[in-house]
RNA sequence: GGGGCUGUAGCUCAGCCGGAUAGAGCGACGGUUUCCUAAACCGUAGGUCGUGGGUUCGAGUCCCGCCAGCCCCGCCA
């Protein structure tokens, strides 16, 4: 939709921006004449490889041709620049010119130290909090009413659920929305079936219980695709709830607790908050957009249908396609409601959420409806010039076989049902390790630790995909001890919870910090990257980002618990050393806290 | 027919406005435990980045064609 400028996306981001002011300062002073045109970007990265320092300017090569200069020369000049200026080298050790002309930088040893001990003890280990921010909505999860959560619900909630937690981390007020499907079509499906075979389930709260009320659904799914007469009668019964039939919107309301008490179940289990509001909410808006549309000028009835043709978007006879706002019998549809939703959540208060940027968690499939509403949208003049309006796709969830997944049976395969798998599998682990170590536990050990570890273990390895390809779910591999998974990310916490234990003194503000092993530095450095990461979640709407971020910092971690004493050395080395544990585990139960998974301190 | 997403090592995947010799995990093979949980660590092997062009000093990354898989395409959400 909007194309906000990319940030820059390093390790460190204070220290970036300075040196990036200071290579910036240093290649306007060798070339003045340079700067003239276009202003000069150093072109400053993360550094590609250990070997390389910090940092990395590629900024010499792509002036090479402008200055009609060799790329080498011209970056041992802005190194001269550099050299000359004592506020960088108080920074940085002397820059090293690499390859057709990369400018290395290395952070001074004290520098970084200096670093380390300012997020020793910060709650926040030194990512900023936005200043002010307008609310952003996050959309996701959206079940549907009269339907039990599956598979298909799995990563949008999850995935949904990060994301809300590393904006509100950040400091923005974070609407939550769950836009339940809970009108439209479908409930005209099913209360016109219900009303002939389970009339009681309409007028008595959980007269049927939920199974029966997802098979009543089937059923009425199936009637609603072969049966002309009971399809109007639907059509009938929709256009009576939108009209607010006091009968209807009694069903309606039965149905819609009955269902919202069992979402709740897994939320509470999935440690989701989530605020319902459905696409009933709309209702009383769904006029005022076709309204506005007719006003802009852009609404068109065809064949019936009052539509927005769409421009740039072409259908199989080659005229535009259209979305339709208001279907020939009169009732509305998703897309009216999902054009209601926009708008109000664009919209200043009280009548709207005053958002600044709005999310949709959905997946990919739903890209050209969202393309399409989005287009209206800004089209009828509802997006607000600073606004950003976002679709955040992911692809299917797929069994081993690269099929959709189903059960042995052939059916969706129920998310509670997920879920119990993923902690009774955990479980069956734990229990195998305990009887191999000969160790015992007691059963609350065991029933929290399989639970934490097998929630962890899904959630985990849904966002640690790039979401936007099709994510193939394997039990297996997500509770594996090793590799990319959750359990080898709770073990490094627990080993650090094993040397608090063990008598590490875990409290170190005001630690001197003294290094020497470069097990000791590559910690260092690792730690101090959050910033820039979380920076790069909030960015690009990536969690595996931060998933990819602390497995590296849990493997840096590991190399360093394994060849480096901490509790056996001596001072000072002791407490430099316990200080970077502590600020490990500090680190790794915040990240993991904004994937939505609780850390353990045994398992 | 049109549109979208995907295609990187045997498998599962990273690859951040184009940048140095394309990375990781699993699996395979080999090694490490008187020492803070070995659920770990160290090493070896393994890739024409689907394919053919183009742009560029430089392309897995940008543009075009083609192939393959998946998804979407007017009154369902």
């Amino acid at each position: 939709m909007t194309a906000p400028p990319r940030p820059t996306t390093p390790a460190m981001l204070r220290i970036f921006e300075e040196l990036n002011a200071h290579l910036a300062a240093a290649t306007q002073r060798a070339f003045p004449a340079a700067a003239a045109g276009q202003p000069l970007d150093p072109q400053l990265a993360a550094a590609s490889k250990p070997e390389f320092g910090d940092f990395q300017a590629n900024g010499a090569l792509a002036l090479a041709k402008p200055l009609k200069q060799a790329p080498r020369a011209i970056a041992t000049a802005i190194v001269n620049q550099l050299n000359a200026d004592t506020s960088f080298t108080a920074l940085c050790l002397p820059p090293e010119i690499a390859g057709p002309g990369f400018i290395n930088l290395t952070l001074r040893p004290e520098r970084l130290a200096h670093e380390l001990r300012q997020r020793l003890g910060d709650p926040r280990l030194g990512v900023p909090s936005v200043a002010a921010s307008a609310p952003v909505v996050v959309d996701f999860s959206s079940p549907n009413i009269a339907k039990e959560m599956h598979v298909g619900h799995l990563r949008s909630t999850i995935i949904g659920d990060s994301l809300a937690r590393v904006l509100e981390f950040r400091g923005h007020p974070v609407l939550r929305l769950n836009h339940v499907g809970d009108w439209g079509t479908q409930f005209g499906m099913l209360i016109t079936h219900l009303k002939q075979e389970a009339p009681e389930a309409l007028s008595t709260a959980d007269a049927v219980d939920l199974g029966d009320l997802v098979a009543f659904y089937r059923q009425a799914k199936a009637r609603f695709d072969a049966d002309e007469a009971f399809q109007a009668t639907s059509r009938e019964e929709v256009v009576k709830l939108q009209g607010g039939d006091p009968v209807s919107l009694k069903a309606w309301g039965l149905l819609c607790d009955q269902s919202r008490r069992e979402f709740q179940k897994l939320y509470d289990r999935l440690d989701i908050r989530l605020n319902e509001r459905g696409e009933s909410f709309y209702n009383p808006y769904l006029e005022a957009v076709v309204a506005d549309l007719e006003a802009s000028g852009l609404l068109v009835t065809d064949d019936g249908a009052r539509c927005v043709f769409l421009e740039g978007v072409l259908g199989k006879d080659g005229t535009p396609l259209p979305v339709i706002v208001q279907k020939r019998d009169g009732g509305f549809n998703y897309a009216t409601t999902d054009l209601a939703a926009i708008r109000y959540r664009f919209a200043e208060p009280p009548e709207g959420d005053g958002a600044r940027r709005v999310i949709y968690v959905t997946d990919a499939g739903q890209a050209a409806h969202f393309a399409g509403v989005f287009q209206v949208a800004a089209r009828a003049g509802w997006i607000p010039k600073e606004a950003r309006l976002e679709h955040v796709p992911f692809g299917l969830v797929q069994g081993v076989d690269g099929k959709k997944l189903k059960t042995r049976a052939g059916d969706t395969v129920r998310l509670r049902d997920l879920l119990d798998e993923a902690v009774e599998r955990a479980e069956a682990d734990l229990r195998r390790r305990l009887q191999e170590e000969e160790r015992s536990e007691d059963e609350a050990f065991i029933t929290h630790a399989a639970t934490t570890v097998g929630l962890a273990a899904v959630k985990y390895a849904d966002l640690s995909q790039n979401r936007s390809t099709n994510y193939q779910f394997s039990f297996d591999r997500m509770l594996a001890l090793t590799g990319n998974t959750a359990p080898y990310l709770l073990y490094a916490v627990v080993r650090i919870a094993g040397i608090a234990r063990k008598g590490g003194d875990m409290a170190t503000a005001g630690t001197e910090l003294h290094f020497s092993e470069p097990q000791e530095w590559g910690l260092v450095r690792e730690l101090l990257k959050l910033d820039g990461v979380i920076a790069e979640v909030e960015e690009e709407l990536l969690p595996n980002r931060l998933c990819t971020y602390l497995f590296e910092l849990s493997q840096v971690f590991n190399r360093f618990y394994d060849q480096v004493p901490v509790l056996k050395a001596a001072e000072p080395a002791r407490s430099s050393r316990l200080a970077l544990c502590s600020l490990t585990a500090d680190t790794l139960k915040l990240g993991m806290g904004l994937l939505g998974i609780p850390t353990l301190e045994r398992m």
